[in-house]
RNA sequence: GAGGCUGUAGCUCAACUGGUAGAGCACCGGGCUGUGGCCCCGGGUGUUGCGGGUUCGAGCCCCGUCAGCCUCCCCA
């Protein structure tokens, strides 16, 4: 029996890394523009501080992540997000001593125990911003700003965005308790799962897709008609701010967010035809989070995600190009003294930051200039006894099908000056 | 986690009502022992996802299982 891959665990073949690498290098180009740093986090961390960060109650903690004892009998998970990780680092290296605002990134993957589908892995990489600070709403339009830079970065993609705001500790309280008590009138109309969510999460409820439920939530008062003052003139700054940058955006009072930590301001970005894991970003504030992990109270923050393979399935749709570069020459060696000969050349130019292949087999130079036309190269050095006696190389354009014969000492000066015309 | 559809070569797919697996592309070799692409010739590279069952006989039917996809759930 084979072994292969574990559900929701894929390969990424060269065709593939080289499409993801792209991107992520993209992302990255237009992180360092609005100054934002990258680091490394690790992969496992204490399950507690996925329980204390996202929410005990939470789908994705409860029955999502990757957890399990250790060899020492302690508790770890997979992380299934960064923006916990990141809290954690910034607290535990004292990072709110640094100049702020602190802006922050980082690559790599999550893990989460989903059903797998297109669009949805358990194993996924994330590009995930954050932004600590005292911060102001214009600072967050930015920011959403920022993540429609990167989105389109690679290429002009259509990219919906909807915001909201989740009020804050002050505020939100008296919006749940509304709604469970609505709701609680009606609960016989609503689904199964929404019955069971008026208890543990009665946010959850905007967001849910049955035409009941929907038909339900339509009726209710909006999370806007009970923003204190505070968060009603940070929202309508955000807008403003959103329209300064000419950022169009659908105001949807119905998002909510699967994760506990989010205060406020939230978005996400959306792809529609992408089926139904269109959300290729999402992300917004968590001012609470930090001082929860042990931070000082004043630290806001807020951030957001990238599904790096989404952001690819809706950037090239079905087939991903590939980004993979052809090397510049092939060296087609004939006997054994050539061969010899050839590691030096393939050494020289190399060093000299020519991309070059040799193979150095017994084959036939047919054979050997159908490798040097399958691997795309510009130029093959065709190098046998004949050439070696009168010290030259053959020099063949593979596209022009031109060769000239070239004294071996300017072998490499000639091969530089072909590769940069 | 729930329901559904699908699973044949590296890839895309074919194989009548069950009769013992084939085509294109790719790959390898040759035509051409020192000249690529085009062309011609040759090569099938397979545990029909896996395991059982029914049957004289299973790629096809049944059960289980694994995986992918779709919807839900959830979310990036």
């Amino acid at each position: 029996m084979k072994i292969k891959a574990l559900r929701g665990f894929k390969d990424w073949l060269p065709e593939d890394f080289s499409c993801y690498a792209h991107l992520i290098d993209k992302a990255r180009q237009v992180l360092s523009l609005y100054g934002f740093k990258e680091v490394k986090l690790p992969i496992l961390e204490k399950t507690e501080l996925f329980v204390r960060s996202i929410g005990e109650v939470t789908d994705i903690v409860q029955k999502e992540t990757y957890t399990f004892e250790d060899r020492n009998g302690e508790l770890v998970t997979l992380r299934p997000e960064a923006t916990a990780g990141m809290c954690r680092m910034f607290v535990e290296h004292g990072l709110f001593n640094r100049p702020k605002p602190l802006k922050l990134f980082t690559v790599g993957p999550m893990f989460r125990h989903e059903r797998p589908q297109k669009g949805r892995l358990r194993e996924f990489y994330q590009i995930s911003v954050e932004f600590f600070g005292k911060l102001t709403p214009l600072m967050e339009a930015e920011l959403i700003y920022l993540a429609l830079q990167i989105l389109n970065s690679p290429k002009k993609i259509s990219p919906v965005l909807e915001v909201n705001s989740l009020g804050c500790a002050d505020c939100r309280p008296a919006f749940r308790e509304y709604l469970v008590k609505e709701l609680s009138k009606v609960k016989s109309r609503l689904c199964e799962v929404c019955q069971q969510r008026l208890e543990r999460n009665p946010l959850r409820i905007l967001d849910c897709k049955k035409e009941g439920c929907k038909e339900v939530v339509k009726g209710l008062k909006p999370i806007s008609e009970f923003w204190c003052e505070a968060c009603r003139s940070h929202f309508s700054s955000l807008l403003k701010g959103l329209k300064e940058l000419g950022v169009s955006y659908e105001q949807n009072p119905f998002l909510v967010r699967g994760l506990d930590y989010y205060q406020r301001t939230i978005f996400e970005i959306k792809v529609p035809g992408l089926g139904a894991q269109d959300t290729i970003c999402a992300g917004g504030r968590y001012d609470g989070l930090v001082l929860e992990l042990g931070g000082p109270p004043e630290i806001n923050a807020t951030g957001f995600a990238i599904g790096v393979e989404r952001w690819a399935l809706a950037l090239f749709e079905e087939e991903k190009p590939a980004f993979l570069k052809p090397p510049f020459v092939f060296l087609a060696l004939l006997g054994e003294k050539a061969r010899l000969y050839g590691l030096k050349i393939a050494k020289s130019l190399r060093e000299a930051g020519i991309p070059t292949e040799a193979t150095y087999e017994e084959k036939s130079l047919k054979a050997q200039l159908k490798d040097a036309n399958r691997l795309g190269v510009k130029l093959a050095i065709i190098l046998g006894e004949d050439e070696l006696e009168k010290g030259v190389a053959t020099l063949r354009d593979m596209e022009k099908s031109m060769q000239e014969e070239v004294p071996l000492k300017e072998l490499l000066e000639k091969v530089k000056s072909k590769c940069l015309s």
